[in-house]
DNA sequence: CCACGTTTCCAAAACGTTTTGGAACTGCCG
DNA sequence: CGGCAGTTCCAAAACGTTTTGGAAACGTGG
């Protein structure tokens, strides 16, 4: 507010017209500026009153250049066309972001642009040295990207993780395979002894070990595995007709599980449409509490991550990783909570 | 595929390096790459094969720093305690990334920690030339970061725009002014005499103009203005209480708008939970479109924006900002799309 | 054979910073 | 007074690229 309000603004200034200025040399200004002992402290008050006052801020690009360093970290924008924009995304990108910029970082965004590949583009994104590290935001069972990053040395952070190795890289995943072996012990405690599952398509990681967690607890309780029927996510058609399909078997599924609530949502839209009350004919559960899941019809019990959270701490992550090379490497998986609405209850009298 | 994927992985290569090994200045391999005239056919041949081959990629920081450009833009994301995470901001900054990344550009995100102004930040992040211009996200009526990026000469683009001096920089808006007028008429026709809205608290442009809009259907109508209550954003309880003291003015309002979905939501909740039937007691239209709007009960009335669109807009904006200087700057409105659903009907028979 | 234009290439400077390897000065001890 | 350690400063190199201002080689017309 005060001197900086009031000077005149001309044009930025470099280092050597500052140094120019206090009758020093630009290596003393360098110095006094990030705060070395070599220099008295008389001087460095000059320095900075000074450089307060004509608003000196270094240019990042000479730093750079010479610190081998963008202090920025890279992240690809998951946009493949007919699929919808994750709804959490914008949580991710903001504790992410908010996580570096604290810790002295920067967070920049590319795209894939439409025929290019995934690979080639991370690739030139981490070559031109234009980021430190990457973030990678939704793993396959076996992400090629994975292999890929390691290959190169280059230091990065999934959310999320593939099936095997992954002690080789550092990751930050929910414990989507424990939500859903307890999902299914409370199930099966609620009566339900008949099951079908909504699944997406494409072998995201979080998929198969929800789908696993809840296998595994029907197989303790001595179950066969549930129904799955697996379908293009953003296709809001296909999701409508693999819902129809699942409530329509025979005997009908007591409980119906989407793996994400989108198409748990989808489950609960087809069963009003079909006159099926939900939960007293139909327990249907999801994952993500959407901010549309409190407003289904009837409120959908699904389990909720704190995804800005996560991405802060992914942020902190990267920065070890970097710091400490490989000895920076880290897994950590954290617990999502369970949101029981109106969605589920006890399994129908009439059911085997 | 080919020769890229078989060689085997070393480190990467500067320009040096690679001219060395062509037996070449720096000078001939840098505009064989360029693409200048002055390289024979043959020789930019060799040149682009061994680059292939090599799998040179320019490190960007020499790049930068010799021509003075980041190519980077900037954007602030809008975190502000106790404010939701617009839902629309991930469709936002995927059209805004995917713009610039397919005109050789990048997307650079800072964040503002906690106690530090805006202002500042925004400065820092184009004085430090990590970017080349900025984009503004949400603006205000008379919104201070406008003033001080056109004094200070960056380039930016916003998104939303000013009251007044909306000839000095660039900008893209959606009409709500238009957009609330129509409905203001259309919702005259249908016999509704007495309105009232809810309102964010905060002076955004948008609120202005939409309300703007409303007001002057209204007037043409030869009726009052609307009673408006103005609430804080991300704050449910105070939405809902405002919500609450709408519905029971006496006499009862037949249409409530709420400036934005969010809002107006809260006001069909409340209407849910005092039993008032929308639409045929109660009138509740949004704005904004929200995937929750549809799934509401009943799904809301309100006007659609393709966001993504408007933000790759925006992209090239920046662009034609960046290149043609002062000449480049232009303003844009577009139109949003009147999505009409179940909560607005005509005025109910007994209303004044 | 000379003058001159074209084509093709290159050495060196420049961008703004950090870091390296001293240099100059001071004060202190013997 | 000479030697030595500590303090304070600085010139120059380095980071990797683009651009400037020629230079060399060659052909061509007079």
């Amino acid at each position: 507010m005060h001197a900086r309000a009031h000077r005149t603004w001309t044009k930025r200034l470099r280092l050597k017209e500052l140094a120019a200025h206090l009758d020093l040399s630009i290596t003393t200004v360098s110095r006094a500026l990030a705060g070395y002992s070599d220099v008295s402290e008389e001087t460095r008050r000059r320095v900075r009153e000074a450089a307060d006052a004509f608003g000196y801020v270094p240019n990042q690009m000479g730093r750079m250049l010479v610190s081998g360093r963008s202090n920025f970290v890279g992240m690809l924008l998951p946009i493949h066309p007919h699929e919808l924009v994750d709804p959490y995304l914008a949580d991710f990108l903001a504790g992410l972001a908010g996580g570096l910029t604290q810790r002295g970082r920067d967070l920049f965004l590319a795209t894939v642009p439409t025929g290019q590949d995934d690979l080639a583009v991370l690739q030139r994104v981490v070559e031109s040295r234009r980021a430190d590290a990457v973030v990678l935001y939704r793993l396959t069972c076996e992400d090629p990207r994975v292999a890929f990053l390691i290959e190169r040395g280059v230091p990065f952070v999934a959310h999320g993780r593939t099936l095997a190795g992954t002690d080789a890289y550092s990751w930050l995943d929910t414990d989507g395979e424990g939500a859903f072996h307890d999902l299914g012990r409370k199930l099966v405690a609620l009566g339900h002894r008949h099951f079908a599952m909504l699944a997406p398509t494409k072998d995201f990681t979080y998929a198969f070990l929800r789908r696993r967690g809840f296998e595994r607890a029907l197989a303790e309780a001595g179950l066969p595995p549930p129904d799955v029927l697996t379908v293009p996510l953003g296709d809001a058609a296909a999701m409508a007709r693999a819902a129809a399909q699942l409530i329509n078997r025979d005997p009908r599924p007591t409980a119906i599980i989407g793996l994400k609530d989108q198409l748990a949502l989808a489950v609960l839209d087809e069963a009003r449409r079909e006159g099926i009350a939900v939960p007293q004919a139909l327990t249907v559960v999801g994952f993500d509490d959407t901010p549309v899941a409190a407003y289904a019809d009837p409120p959908l019990t699904t389990f909720s991550q704190n995804i800005a959270e996560g991405a802060a701490m992914i942020a902190a992550m990267v920065i070890e990783r970097l710091e400490k090379g490989e000895a920076g490497i880290a897994g950590h998986l954290v617990e999502p909570r369970f949101v029981p609405r109106a969605s589920h209850g006890p399994a129908p009298a009439g059911a085997t």
